[in-house]
RNA sequence: GUCCCGUUCGUCUAGCGGUUAGGACUCAGGAUUUUCAUUCCUGCAACAGGGGUUCGAUUCCCCUACGGGACGCCA
């Protein structure tokens, strides 16, 4: 604690990680980051009614996923420990009796209230300006079944872990003036607030929340988005690199956030635009990195990649990657490479049908293809523009069917790639495999 | 109802007194491609309304409308 930036993210555990909690503790984060200061980790576990212990495992599982570490708080603990307010009883308590002493706190029908000044509160806000509010009645501060409510506890954990900075969301600023109330009767002045903007639905009225599609962190994990992919997306919610930039490094946007340019207004949440993001962060992969996290998501699905050459198992997942919009296609992208029973789609099968005569095409190409002395992309691209225009067959014919034949889809990777990394004995077998089932 | 905050294309935003109001996503059209995806062009589309202040308002002030939030012994 040495006069820096401190700020925390202070959440209440509940089971899900909302996108607009994980956007404010990233603004917090970032604002750290940017400063040089501390970012901390409180866990606002006051009402027993609905906090569970494996509900924080989600939350810090989302931060971690989403590349938000803490320098203090739960598993890493600090000077301020512990981090958990349930763990802080003795702490409200003494407070509590420093107000009774000082007139500031009284009790009324077994609860405990706070005595309000009734001036008005200037809070000074990095986002908004001042805002000057008057708290008009007393408030409860401890419930009557002995437990503090969030406005004491979270005034008390600012005020002792020294946060300088309290970046949270606009539905606290009403709020703010009831907080200001209880600085002045610690006799210690406030922090500086800074309410970001609210994130709403992107249809119809009012805040997300966590039944809406896209609202909760753990569902993009679980559809394999690219984290970087997800924060990018999330500072742009409510802030602007400027420049008519929008794609960039974490590094860069921790250089050029500040607080202070976050916007007022709220914001829409626009899936289409956070699978745009995803898409180009997982183009621009470099190949090591996209095999790797390929391989994780294809072992999730039951296809062990060990078992396969590891030249092969690359080349394969690299022909696809330019062509996914998702990781959470990569299964259906790919299948055909590591197993012999993939599935085959029998609609496109009709359509192709409709249009050619697939067994002659195969049949022809096999013929071509046996005589080729090495697969190579070139090699088979070669044989089969002479394969097509020594029968006067439109090339397309002979790669849709073949296609098909291969991998059972109509759609996939550039044909001559595809070709090429099966390899000779492969292609051949599915050929004649698909032949004989034509026949029957 | 009371109090607080906000208002630029459908959405995210740039703009901070004088701009053809810029970019991105979406959508539509086109080029490229064996398919799909990519990529590349082109197009559609915005300053909520009314008063001021000013030589001049998207930019500053006020009002209205609309949107959002808070008014718990939830956080």
């Amino acid at each position: 604690m040495d006069g820096g930036v401190r700020v925390r993210f202070a959440p209440s555990p509940t089971g899900f990680f909302h996108i607009g909690s994980a956007r404010t503790a990233l603004f917090n984060w970032l604002y750290a980051k940017h400063s040089g200061g501390k970012f901390i980790l409180r866990i606002e576990d006051t009402d027993d009614e609905r906090d569970r212990s494996e509900f924080l495992d989600v939350l810090m599982r989302g931060m971690r996923w989403l590349g938000i570490d803490w320098d203090e708080g739960p598993t890493v603990g600090g000077p301020c420990a512990p981090y958990f307010q349930s763990q802080r009883k003795e702490i409200y308590d003494e407070r509590v009796e420093f107000l009774k002493k000082i007139g500031r706190a009284y009790e009324k029908d077994g609860a405990i209230y706070f005595k309000v000044s009734g001036e008005p509160q200037l809070i000074r806000d990095l986002i908004r300006g001042d805002v000057v509010r008057r708290e008009e009645k007393d408030f409860v501060i401890v419930r009557s079944n002995g437990k503090p409510v969030f406005h004491l506890v979270n005034v008390i954990d600012d005020m002792l872990m020294r946060i300088t900075h309290v970046i949270r969301g606009e539905d606290h600023l009403s709020n703010t003036s009831k907080h200001t109330e209880l600085f002045g009767a610690f006799g210690v002045k406030p922090p500086l607030f800074a309410h970001i903007p609210l994130i709403l639905k992107a249809h119809g009225p009012g805040k997300m929340s966590k039944r809406d599609s896209g609202a909760l962190v753990e569902d993009y994990e679980r559809d394999h988005f690219l984290p970087e992919a997800v924060r990018n997306y999330l500072c742009l919610l409510g802030w602007s690199p400027k420049e008519d930039r929008e794609i960039l490094p974490i590094g860069e946007i921790i250089r050029l956030f500040d607080i202070a340019d976050v916007n007022k207004n709220n914001a829409r949440f626009d899936e289409k635009k956070m699978a745009f993001f995803n898409g180009e962060y997982l183009r621009s992969l470099g190949a090591d990195e996209f095999c790797r996290r390929s391989v994780e998501i294809l072992g999730a699905c039951g296809i062990d990649v060990a078992k396969f050459d590891g030249a092969y198992v690359c080349a394969a997942l690299l022909l696809c990657q330019e062509k996914l919009r998702s990781l959470s296609e990569l299964e259906n992208f790919t299948e055909y490479f590591f197993r012999e029973n993939f599935s085959r789609d029998a609609q496109a099968l009709e359509k192709l049908r409709a249009k050619y005569d697939i067994g002659a095409r195969l049949r022809e190409f096999k013929v071509s293809f046996e005589a080729l002395d090495t697969v190579d992309e070139k090699s088979v691209e070669e044989a089969l523009r002479k394969l097509s225009s020594a029968n006067g067959i439109p090339s397309g014919e002979y790669i849709h069917s073949v296609r098909f034949a291969l991998s059972g889809r109509s759609v996939g990777p550039g044909f001559f790639g595809l070709v090429s990394v099966l390899g000779r004995d492969t292609v051949l077998a599915r050929l004649d495999n698909f032949i004989g089932a034509e026949k029957m």
